[in-house]
DNA sequence: TAGATTGTTAATCGATTAACAATC
DNA sequence: TAGATTGTTAATCGATTAACAATC
């Protein structure tokens, strides 16, 4: 079963309720009910919910709400955790490294790297700040699969170079570059611009 | 001439290029070889071009560079700047409180806001915290149109209703949670949970 | 001139929406 | 039973890619 980029998109949104309505103490679910919340249609939600479900849906009630946060939650991978650094211990990457939310989605953050004599050897939210010369040891000994990067824009290419030959797998790009990678290093951006342009767009009309 | 929101995310990413090159010194440039440096097609970078450029491109050449990106710039209304708040001073707010990369895209912070006295009043990189009971007041006499949403997620849906009682004509909701809103006001996500599900999912096979 | 690149029009591809019989 | 919701198959919609004549 393929699923799209966009679709992907849409489970972490779907969880977000779900987990909510499941708190509030609801127990079954129907796809209506989502897409009027979530102002999604009704078609897409029942497409992408089968696509993730074990059990099929009870016509007239829907499906149980429990199943559906496991299924969801088990597609996504979140009960298999990802071990992550983050790289570049700026303002973005200190606020990174605090962040409370990236083990709800199986992100595990396991420490930061820097060039900056000034942090490396310190904690952050009990994390500990590394040279970047020790990248490829550590990435290594603590089994580091995602680098979270967030240094200046002027070196991203460089610490991204380094990152590969230190055996990262995955870059999780928030420096507004476009990264040259292998072909087998995986890069997905958060592009703020971009973001940005949208909502720009929408306003000036 | 309508734009497509995926189009749309792509001009920054242009510009950014563009911008290396020109700095690079290069005067022209044609589609192939931006369809080349950023992994885009070809058809896609001249369809995408042609929409936001006044002038048409020279066949065997391309286009200016300073023509295009002041175009591009153009379109995006970066020399129309926005005025924005922070709302939600915690590490996440601080940091974008301390971005310098916002101007760059015509987006003007102006203060924050929070709900904690032990902040309120404090000033970060030079902005003013304010209480989130000047909302009001503040959007109306700094002449805010945009809150960049950095709140707790519990607390989202609630600042959310402040804020549109406020008079803010614009949402950019990096908090983790779906808000409702009045049609007339417009909402875009930066949703990590979203971002990293694709990484993960394109890591896991 | 020859050839790379352009702009435009047509074809393809993929995702979303609609339709509808099945069923709890 | 009646009716809401399901799963599935077909239709539509929109975006990307291909084709190709025009031109610097």
């Amino acid at each position: 079963m393929k699923v799209s980029e966009r679709q992907l998109e849409r489970y972490p949104i779907y969880l977000k309720y779900l987990i909510s309505m499941r708190d509030s103490g609801l127990a079954t679910i129907s796809s209506p009910m989502i897409a009027n919340a979530l102002t999604f249609s009704e078609e897409q939600v029942r497409k992408d919910l089968q696509v993730v479900s074990i059990n099929n849906g009870k016509p007239k009630t829907g499906r149980d709400i429990n199943e559906l946060i496991r299924d969801i939650q088990h597609f996504l991978g979140y009960d298999n955790a990802i071990n992550a650094c983050i790289v570049g211990v700026g303002h973005l990457g200190k606020a990174l490294l605090n962040y409370k939310g990236f083990k709800d989605f199986g992100l595990n953050i396991v420490c930061g790297f820097d060039s900056d004599n000034n942090v490396i050897g310190q904690k952050i939210n009990g994390l500990e700040i590394f040279s970047i010369y020790q990248l490829a040891n550590k990435i290594e000994e603590l089994k580091i699969e995602v680098a979270i990067l967030v240094t200046p824009s002027n070196v991203a290419q460089e610490v991204t170079n380094k990152l590969m030959n230190a055996g990262i797998k995955g870059i999780w790009n928030f420096v507004p570059t476009h990264l040259k990678v292998n072909n087998d290093i995986v890069v997905e951006n958060i592009n703020m611009a971009s973001s940005f342009a949208i909502l720009n767009h929408k306003l000036k009309k």
